[in-house]
DNA sequence: TTGAAAGCGCTAACAG
DNA sequence: CTGTTAGCGCTTTCAA
């Protein structure tokens, strides 16, 4: 493997004039440059990044931390995984995966020893005491996802109670008056701060400000659950012709469910999903939805991160609007059908 | 951040001797070694990677190139992941994630600067174009997956003609005689080496040594097109009993399909899949499936991986032995039910 | 059993 | 505009 010497002999200059040929931290004549380049070509020549990054203090390598535990959705993860990534590299950063119960010890190697110039920390859930931890690293990081406390953190994540309120304002226009919610299992809402809670929040208000009647129920992710939540619906507000899904795991048996208890979709129920787009696109009918959006927040937050790198102010939390696309699912009221 | 200077200067001993009871390279008594250990406690030393892989020439880093494009199913693909890098923390090695789509040039930087000793490169359908592109690079790599030809590579992939002989076995051990085989779309079959058409052949053969009438078609990931299918299957052989689906995308569809057509699973059609686990798990009722076995895959990967690091010899093809699970779908055909 | 010192490949003063 | 040189933090001879 040819180092920065062979490319200073092959190209008749010293080792400094290729380093700022290739750094550009300071003038050089076109001639030299283009000879140095021509060498370097020639040599196959790439700066070893170990000898760089124990000069420069700075690897431009960044750790992406994914939880293992479920409850992360797949398609999610990999849309943004596979976003920041590309993001990353548009950037000249690589990316380093870690998963999140190799925790406390194994972070604090992985920057002790100068492996990561920051971190990119995927958790929805994630509670004080990993922020807290998060923070002790010392190094930048930039969080997907909500905690609690923002303070002194750089996040970015839905606007989940925008997304909620989104679905009502859509199903309102169309002419619906009783909507329905179908959300996350009970656990979820224990935590008021959660994205479950915030979209539901969002939902409620929007319902109210619109004068809409709204129904919100937790469901678990199986067919069972989902067809007894909807029972229940059905018989407490016999009224509803419309519902907002709010569970990925829930959202393949919603259709099926309304179909055994004897409800088109649409027709007689319209139904808006808040999901990742590919979610609501491979059920039938496909479904009008909120789309979470994976990519984008993968690449805000390496985006955010590299601002950070670069000694940039970064908003400390950064809500993507959520954008609403309408499919089958959902059709304007017919006139009358609500007195 | 503390260097083995401070290290050294606290245990006073020389640098030497802190790298040497690092590395375990040469005798050191009990009583420095002890005093060392202190001292790299007491000020938190961790070794700068960057340093030391410029002097040993090494990084403890593997690359994992996945592709982006899909095709690759997601629930396959993180369980696989978790797995490497789960695996590869374990043997004290890190995982720097690439896509597959920063081919050629960017992989060529990566090596060139030294920046991991090998490549973990999942990727099914690579074709010989990649796969001498692989070999160009020169450095260990392992295929997950198995390419036309195997020529030189390290491979591991669950051993799909197994997996379709496994599903007849088990179809023709509970007496069914007729069995039809949902399998990937045609475009799949083109390539007579895909693990498409693995699972297929070994289908095929094993239905042929069984005595039990196979009839196979390609299909869609929709709905329509799975019912379409189905139609025509039951139309053309009406005794078929049971159904083998190697189709990740129809699988959700399947049951549902055949509930339309009016066929209760199990009892009229007992039905097995070729899939992740959790897909299987997630249907109602749940399937009786071959599992590809995602986690498996990524660590017999990096364990591969890491001997070729090590210079040991490890095996060209690894096939993973399927596994089936008998789950709700399938049961004993009632005596007399196929004169 | 330990230390001194050379060297890994690169960058960044310092010096023209 | 370019070269010389002293580091960066680590490993590994060589020498005791």
């Amino acid at each position: 493997m040819a180092t920065i010497a062979d490319v200073a002999r092959h190209a008749g200059v010293s080792t400094s004039t290729v380093s700022y040929v290739l750094t550009g931290k300071r003038p050089i004549s076109d001639a030299t440059k283009s000879r140095v380049r021509a060498s370097i070509r020639e040599l196959g020549y790439y700066r070893s990044v170990g000898a760089r990054s124990s000069t420069i203090r700075r690897t431009n390598v960044v750790a992406l931390v994914l939880p293992l535990r479920d409850g992360v959705h797949m398609p999610l993860l990999t849309g943004l995984v596979t976003a920041a990534v590309t993001a990353a590299r548009h950037h000249g950063v690589d990316v380093l995966l870690m998963t999140g119960d190799q925790a406390a010890e194994d972070l604090r190697g992985v920057v002790g020893s100068g492996q990561v110039d920051g971190f990119l920390v995927l958790d929805g859930e994630i509670d004080d005491e990993r922020v807290a931890s998060l923070r002790r690293l010392g190094l930048p990081s930039v969080l997907i996802g909500q905690p609690a406390a923002t303070h002194g953190l750089t996040c970015v994540d839905l606007d989940f109670e925008a997304a909620g309120a989104a679905c009502v304002e859509h199903l309102a226009d169309l002419g619906h008056r009783f909507i329905g919610f179908l959300g996350a299992p009970r656990a979820a809402y224990r935590r008021t701060t959660g994205f479950a809670h915030r979209a539901m929040v969002g939902l409620s208000a929007a319902a109210m400000r619109r004068g809409v009647t709204s129904t919100i129920m937790p469901t678990a992710g199986d067919y069972c659950s989902v067809l007894r939540a909807l029972e229940a619906l059905l018989r407490a507000r016999p009224a509803v012709t419309a519902l907002v899904v709010h569970n990925e795991a829930a959202l393949g048996w919603v259709v099926t469910a309304l179909r055994a208890l004897g409800r088109k979709v649409p027709g007689d129920v319209d139904v808006v999903a808040i999901c990742p787009d590919e979610l609501a696109t491979r059920t039938s009918p496909p479904l009008t939805s909120v789309l979470v959006p994976a990519g984008e927040l993968g690449r805000r937050a390496v985006e955010l991160l590299i601002g950070k790198l670069e000694a940039r102010a970064v908003p400390p939390l950064t809500l993507l609007a959520p954008r609403l696309v309408t499919r089958a699912s959902t059709r304007p009221v017919p006139r009358g059908a609500h007195p």
